[in-house]
DNA sequence: TTAAAATGAATGATTGTTCATTCATTATTG
DNA sequence: CAATAATGAATGAACAATCATTCATTTTAA
């Protein structure tokens, strides 16, 4: 309990324009997550926010806005997840891969909501060029570094029939695709499981430099 | 032209109910793609197939009929379209693992149009069980199908370290995962450029079945 | 002539957005 | 250091637009 609470201060009633904002993408992911994009209207949001109709107006002009800098903070939640992971790591390209694959099934990025606003953005993404647009650029700037390991990896190793970019692009792939399991299938996916199906992945197309189980 | 058109007959107002809900999941199928879910309304998909305001309440007794009928379509569509494929192969399990990957960037099955209703309904899963079932239940029976083939596999050729389960479950992500692909990066990918990063992963696993390019 | 199919105007509920107003906070003044 | 003015964050009732659904009526097929 925060001592404001406990002294029974009454809550700040204004908070900083960044506070607001990122409050209420939050509260939209919680809410695109529980009830579905088109079930998830200002009201709804504005409700699991604890704050009034106008406010997602006031922020975000619409609610289209808000949804598209919703997308945006999901998709740098991501990408700053693998960039965090990466720096921890050492040099070999093996290692990571690892790292990566490791991140993407890491509680803090995969979790059944922020999955379930992936899928929900992928799914208006054909008929909405902004949406399409902000998931192809995360997609490309995520392959474009898994193509560059994996060119490290077949340059190193005995590999003289494996094309970098084919490797590549199937894992993200497969990534994605065990996502989707995670998302429809919890009961048979779980994070651990999706890792190892990755990981093996690599064993096979890189055994010299991955280790089955 | 049908004789109908050449004679300058009327169109048959009333179709057999049958035609008529058919003919209104194709148009469900259109609008989703090209509006999205969110934006499908039974306002636009019944001036998409020509037809009245009420029509939908008619044949679907509601909106949200309409919505699980179309998926269900869908769905069995999929399915048809990989058991036809696999009754004109042969008893080789590699065969056959190869007639179910090339059905799946087959252009009757991946259009564009089908993969954006599969991600919108993938996109509401997760809030809606009826979706999730039915999306959860054919992935089980296509996943379980590959794990058989897998398995054959592996008891004959000398594959002492591949589990089927684990590549059977990854092989199918990576096809949705590059579905996935297909829908927001156009450009990029494209059906025959997914199949052979499918069957690359193969012939890394299974060597001896498989052979690259 | 009858039953079924289809229409489309009407309805009530829901939606995103607006805006006059309230109020906590900050800045300015004497 | 008050007292006061200015700021802008937040509210929530009100509004117009949109939505799914209903149903009295018309059209069609048998």
């Amino acid at each position: 309990m925060t001592v404001a609470a406990q002294q029974n201060i009454p809550k700040r009633r204004t908070e900083s324009k960044e506070k607001r904002r990122l409050q209420l993408i939050k509260a939209t992911i919680r809410t695109i997550a529980k009830r579905g994009l088109s079930d998830t209207t200002t009201a709804t949001v504005a409700k699991d926010a604890n704050l009034s109709q106008g406010i997602i107006n006031l922020h975000f002009q619409s609610k289209d806005g808000l949804l598209v800098e919703t997308l945006r903070y999901v998709a740098d939640d991501y990408r700053n997840a693998w960039v965090k992971a990466l720096e921890k790591t050492g040099p070999d390209s093996a290692e990571k891969l690892t790292t990566l694959v490791t991140a993407d099934f890491d509680k803090a990025v995969c979790d059944r909501n922020k999955v379930a606003v992936w899928f929900a953005f992928w799914g208006e993404s054909k008929s909405r060029p902004t949406y399409r647009k902000i998931c192809a650029e995360r997609d490309m700037e995520y392959s474009n570094m898994l193509v560059e390991l994996c060119t490290d990896i077949v340059s190193r190793g005995p590999y003289p029939d494996v094309d970098p970019e084919t490797v590549a692009i199937g894992l993200s792939a497969m990534s994605e695709g065990l996502w989707l399991d995670l998302l429809i299938s919890p009961d048979t996916m779980n994070p651990e499981k999706a890792k190892n199906i990755c990981m093996a992945y690599l064993a096979s197309v890189f055994p010299k430099h991955f280790k089955r189980l």
